[in-house]
RNA sequence: GCCGGAGUGGCGGAACGGUAGACGCAGGGGACUUAAAAUCCUUGAGCCGAAAGGCUGUCCGGGUUCGAAUCCCGGCUCCGGCACCA
C-alpha cells in the first residue's frame, strides 16, 4: 500500500503541534510537591549569547534530554530545568562591543535563547526557569555571600591575584589559561590587591577525598585530583642568619635536606625586604620590578636559563648547620606553598640549572641503591652526577652525605628526618594544596554587588539579610575603569549609605561577585523558584535535590563543578542542606567539531542550529547529532550524514501508516520476536549508558528487519519501536502513537518496552569453525548442542576437513553457541 | 615535561579475549520515470582466482593465548587538560 502523498511525514508542522500540545497540558511540567517518583535530569544552563543557541549548546542539551525522557518512560517523575546564565564578564564585554547597554541586550538575548530553545523539543519545565540576572535570583547569591561571610569562609584580604589589563579585573586561578585570561586571551599580570575571597581551600581534603564514591565521569574526577594537587611533604624553618623570623619553605623531598645548598624566595616574599644588604638592595629593586612587569605567560614559560640575584642574607639549614646564601629568583612563585623553597640543585631540575648558572654549590644525596657499591663511602660527593640532576624518585635509593642519616632508604629518611626537625621546633609533616582560595571579587559592572557595607568605625558591615537584594542600579557608562575601580564606584547614589550598623555615613562595596558564584547554586534554586521568600524551599529540596543526573561538557571539570561542591558543603554544614554532594552522578559528553576542527567564531565554521531544525526538523537533527559518534568522545559533524537519518525517519513513518492500514495484531514468532527482544535489551543498556549512536543503529537494524522485502509489519511489531525512538525524537513518536489511537501522550504511563530473556535467542545458532584460530567455515548448529555433535558437525563439513586432513587433534576449544576451534598438530 | 583520551574501509563509526568493519554516508550496478529528484533492489577492506577458496589486513615492533582491534611491554602520531607546583 502506498502511504497518500498528502499524509507524508511532515515534521514541522507534526513539531509544532505537540509542542503547542505539551505547552497547553503542561506536560512537562511535574507537580513538584505531588508526584513520587523523583528524578531530577540536570543539564548545564546556558550563557545567552548575542549569537544565539550553538550546535554545541543543542549536542549537550539533547544528551541530557534523552536520558530524561527515557526515564520518564521507565515510570520516574523527571524534572527538566533550564535556564541563563547570564551575568559575567563575556556578557558585558559583548555589550561593551556592541555598544548596548547589557540591561538590554541580555533580556534580548535570553528571548531569542528562549524561542531557540522551545523548537528543540526538550523537555523543559518552563515554570521553573533561573535568570541570574533577576534581583529575585541574585538576591539569594547575595544572601549565599553572607552565609559564608558569617561562617567566617568570606574573607577580604591582600593577595597575589590575577590581573587581566584588558578585561581590567582581577581573574580567578581557573579563569587563566597558560597564563592568558580565560575570556580576551591576553596576558595575565600579577597584582597584589585586597579582594573578597572564600576559603575553599579549607575544604580542599573534603572535595578531594568524596571524589573516591562518587558516581563520575573518570576523567573528571582525576581533573579535580589534579587541579586540588594535594601533595605530602614537609615544612621546614631555615632560621634567619642574625635576623629573627625563620624563611618557612614545603617540600616534597625531606630526604634531600642535607643537600640544600641555598635558599631562593619568590621575588614578591614579604621578607625580601629584611633581609636585603645594602649592597645588594638596588639590585634586588631592580629584580623585583623587572619581574612585576612580566606577565604570567612571560614568566611561566619555564626557560631553561634562569634569572635571579642575590639578597645578601644568609638562613641555616637545619641540617647541616651551615649557612646557606638566600637568593629570589622569578621561577619561585608566590602563589605556590609558602613562596620560598630550599634548593637542592643535586636533586631538581630548576635547581640545578639555576645553581649551575651562578656558581652555586651541588651536593647530591641520594643514590639508587643499585649503585651504592660503585663509591668508597656514604659521604661521596664526585662523580655522583653525571651532568644533570638525580630526580628519580623510589624506594630504592638510599641517603649518602646525609649525617647520621647516611645509608637510610629515602622513605626511612625522610621519616628520620622529619622527626629529628619536629624535636627541634624546627620542621614538620605537611601536606599541601595547589587549589587556591577562589576570588569572588570582580571591579566591573555586570554582576550581583558584594553585599557588604564598609564604614569607617564598624568596618565590613553585612548587609541586613531584609535588605537584600542589593539591587544593581543601572549605570550608563558601565564601562570598567584602567586603574581597576569599579563602575558601581562612580554612582554615588549607588554607594553612600548609612552603616546599618552604627547609622554613620558608610561606603557600599561597589565590586560585584564572580558569574561562577552565580552557577554555583542555580540547581539548587530550580525546585523552589515559586517561593519568594526562601531561597530553598525545604520540602522541595528534600524531594528533589541532590541532582539524580547531571551531564554536561568536560570544560567546567575544575571550575564550576569544584565550585558548586563547594558552595553545597558549606550550605550542609550551615544546616541548609541535608546532603553535602550536590550532584550524585555527572557524565561529561564529548566535543562536537566540525570536519575534523574544532568549532570557533574565528574559524567560521560554527554550526547555527536554527536552519538544520528548519529544514529537516528538530526530530531528525536531534537524531542526526546523536548519531554522528558515541556521546561520551563527542562526534564530527558533517552535513551530508543528516540524510541518514531523515530516510530512516520517513521509513518509520511509512511502516507505521502501513501497518495502521493492515491492522494486524502480534509479533511473528522466530526471527522477528528474537530481534525485538533483542533490541529492546541493547537499546536500553544502551541509552543507560549514553551510548546513543549504537542504540539508534539497533533501531534502525529492527525496521529494516520488519519490513524486509516490503513486508509490512504488525501493530504489535511498530509500538516498541516508536516509545523506544520517543527519547531522540519525542514529536514523532508522539504523532505516530496517537495514530495508532492512545488518548494518552507517549511520555503518560510507564510505557518502556521489557524484554523477555528465553526469546533473545533462536533455536539454531550460526557457528563459526576455527582451525587452528583460522575461520574456515560456519555451520548451523542445534543450540546448546555439545561439543561431540558439534565437532563431528564440523569435520562433516568438506573445508574443515581439507584444512585438518590427517593432522590428530591435539586439543578442541568449544565456545556453546559461540565457536568451534580445532587445533591440530602440524 | 606531567595527567587524561584516542589511532579500525573513501568518510562518521561498530565489535563481553571468540566470524573485524554492525548502523549510516559517499561510491558502483540495476528497477521505476519522457527526464530529474525521491524511492526500491543489489554491491561494497585489499590482493589472487571463473568459482570454490586462499593470502594479507585494526598506527609500528615484540609478548601472552587454541584464538588479540581488545590484555602486557616498548615506540610513534593525534586530540584534550595542566604546567618553573618545590
Amino acid at each position: 500500500m502506498q502511504p497518500d502523498s498528502r499524509d507524508s511525514y511532515d515534521p514541522r508542522s507534526i513539531e509544532a503541534k505537540w509542542q503547542e500540545r505539551w505547552a497547553r497540558q503542561g506536560t512537562n511540567e511535574p507537580d513538584l510537591d505531588a508526584v513520587e517518583r523523583p528524578f531530577f535530569n540536570l543539564m548545564m544552563f546556558p550563557y545567552p549569547s548575542a549569537e544565539g543557541l550553538h550546535v554545541g549548546n543543542l549536542y549537550a542539551f539533547t544528551g541530557a534530554d534523552i536520558y530524561g525522557r527515557y526515564q520518564r518512560l521507565r515510570g520516574l517523575d523527571v524534572f527538566e530545568p533550564i535556564g541563563f546564565d547570564a551575568f559575567g564578564i563575556h556578557s558585558e564585554n559583548y555589550a561593551i562591543k556592541v555598544d548596548v547597554h547589557p540591561m538590554e541586550l541580555i533580556p534580548r538575548n535570553i528571548e531569542n535563547f528562549t524561542r531557540q530553545l522551545r523548537r528543540t523539543g526538550m523537555m523543559y519545565d518552563w515554570a521553573h526557569t533561573v535568570d541570574t540576572t533577576d534581583p529575585a535570583y541574585y538576591r539569594w547569591t547575595q544572601w549565599i555571600f553572607l552565609q559564608l561571610y558569617e561562617a567566617g569562609l568570606a574573607v577580604r584580604k591582600e593577595a597575589p591575584v590575577n590581573w587581566c589589563p584588558s578585561c581590567q579585573t582581577v581573574l580567578a586561578n581557573e579563569q587563566v589559561i597558560a597564563g592568558r585570561c580565560e575570556r580576551c586571551d591576553t596576558p595575565v599580570e600579577q597584582k597584589l590587591l585586597s579582594q573578597w575571597f572564600f576559603r575553599i581551600t579549607e575544604y580542599a581534603q573534603r572535595l578531594l577525598e568524596n571524589l573516591d564514591w562518587l558516581d563520575w565521569s573518570e576523567s573528571t574526577k582525576t581533573a579535580q585530583r589534579n587541579w586540588i594537587g594535594r601533595s605530602e611533604g614537609a615544612t621546614i624553618h631555615f632560621p634567619l642568619v642574625g635576623s629573627e623570623p625563620a624563611i618557612e619553605v614545603f617540600t616534597t623531598r625531606p630526604d634531600t635536606l642535607f643537600g640544600a645548598t641555598f635558599m631562593v624566595l619568590a621575588p614578591e616574599h614579604p621578607l625580601v625586604d629584611r633581609l636585603a644588604g645594602e649592597a645588594e638592595r638596588a639590585e634586588v629593586e631592580a629584580y623585583r620590578d623587572a619581574t612585576r612587569r612580566k606577565d604570567l605567560v612571560e614568566r611561566r614559560k619555564g626557560d631553561k636559563t634562569k634569572s635571579g640575584v642575590f639578597t645578601g642574607g644568609y638562613a641555616r639549614n637545619p641540617a647541616t648547620d651551615e649557612d646557606i646564601p638566600v637568593w629570589i629568583a622569578d621561577y619561585v612563585l608566590m602563589d605556590y606553598g609558602t613562596g620560598a623553597i630550599m634548593a637542592v640543585p643535586a636533586h631538581d631540575e630548576r635547581d640545578f640549572e639555576f645553581a649551575t648558572e651562578f656558581g652555586l654549590p651541588i651536593v647530591p644525596v641520594v643514590l639508587p641503591f643499585e649503585r651504592t657499591e660503585e663509591f668508597e663511602n656514604l659521604s661521596q660527593v664526585d662523580g655522583v652526577l653525571e651532568g644533570e640532576a638525580y630526580i628519580e624518585h623510589s624506594d630504592d635509593e638510599v641517603l649518602i652525605n646525609s649525617g647520621r642519616f647516611s645509608g637510610l632508604s629515602a622513605p626511612a629518611g625522610a621519616a628520620g628526618i622529619i622527626e629529628w626537625l619536629a624535636e627541634k621546633g624546627l620542621g614538620e609533616v605537611s601536606v599541601n594544596y595547589r587549589l587556591h582560595d577562589w576570588c569572588i571579587s570582580r571591579q566591573r559592572y555586570w554582576g550581583p554587588p558584594i553585599p557588604i557595607i564598609h564604614c569607617d568605625e564598624c568596618g565590613a558591615v553585612p548587609v541586613p539579610e531584609q535588605d537584600l537584594p542589593v539591587v544593581l542600579p543601572y549605570v550608563a557608562d558601565f564601562r570598567p575603569d584602567a586603574h581597576g575601580v569599579a563602575p558601581l564606584a562612580r554612582d554615588e547614589e549607588f554607594y553612600r549609605v548609612d552603616c546599618p550598623r552604627c547609622g554613620r555615613q558608610a561606603r557600599r562595596e561597589t565590586d560585584v561577585s564572580d558569574t561562577f558564584l552565580d552557577s554555583a547554586w542555580y540547581f539548587l534554586r530550580y525546585p523552589s523558584t515559586d517561593f519568594d521568600d526562601r531561597p530553598l524551599d525545604e520540602g522541595r529540596t528534600r524531594k528533589w535535590l541532590p541532582v539524580d543526573m547531571y551531564i554536561g561538557g568536560e570544560e567546567h571539570a575544575v571550575l564550576h563543578l569544584l565550585y558548586s561542591r563547594f558552595t553545597t558543603m558549606v550550605l550542609n554544614e550551615l544546616g541548609h542542606l541535608e546532603f553535602e554532594e550536590p550532584y550524585e552522578r555527572f557524565r561529561k559528553h564529548g566535543l562536537l567539531i566540525r570536519e575534523g576542527a574544532k568549532m570557533s567564531k574565528s574559524k567560521g565554521n560554527v554550526v547555527i542550529p536554527d536552519d538544520y531544525i528548519e529544514r529537516y526538523g528538530a526530530d531528525t537533527f536531534r537524531a542526526y547529532l546523536m548519531f554522528l559518534g558515541p556521546y561520551q568522545e563527542g562526534g564530527d559533524f558533517r552535513d551530508r550524514g543528516i540524510v541518514g537519518i531523515e530516510r530512516f525517519l520517513n521509513r518509520m513513518w511509512e511502516a507505521v501508516l502501513q501497518a495502521v492500514g493492515e491492522s494486524r495484531n502480534g509479533v511473528e514468532a522466530g526471527d522477528i520476536e528474537r530481534r525485538l527482544n533483542a533490541t529492546i535489551k541493547q537499546v536500553t543498556e544502551d541509552i543507560e549508558a549514553l551510548s546513543y549512536n549504537t542504540a539508534l543503529a539497533a533501531l534502525m537494524e529492527y525496521l529494516n528487519a520488519i519490513r524486509y522485502e516490503g513486508r509490512v509489519p504488525s501493530l504489535d511489531e511498530v509500538k516498541p519501536l516508536i516509545l523506544m525512538l520517543a527519547p531522540f525524537t519525542p514529536h514523532l513518536s508522539e504523532e505516530l502513537w496517537d495514530r495508532l489511537g492512545s488518548d494518552l501522550s507517549v511520555f503518560e504511563g510507564v510505557l518502556w518496552p521489557e524484554y523477555d530473556p528465553q526469546k533473545l535467542r533462536a533455536e539454531v545458532v550460526e557457528m563459526p569453525v576455527q582451525v587452528n584460530g583460522r575461520l574456515r567455515a560456519t555451520i548451523t548448529v542445534d543450540r546448546g548442542a555439545a561439543t561431540d555433535t558439534v565437532q563431528a558437525q564440523a569435520l562433516a563439513d568438506e573445508n574443515v576437513q581439507r584444512h585438518v586432513g590427517d593432522a590428530t587433534i591435539r586439543k578442541v576449544v568449544h565456545v556453546p553457541d559461540r565457536l568451534l576451534n580445532l587445533v591440530v598438530q602440524g
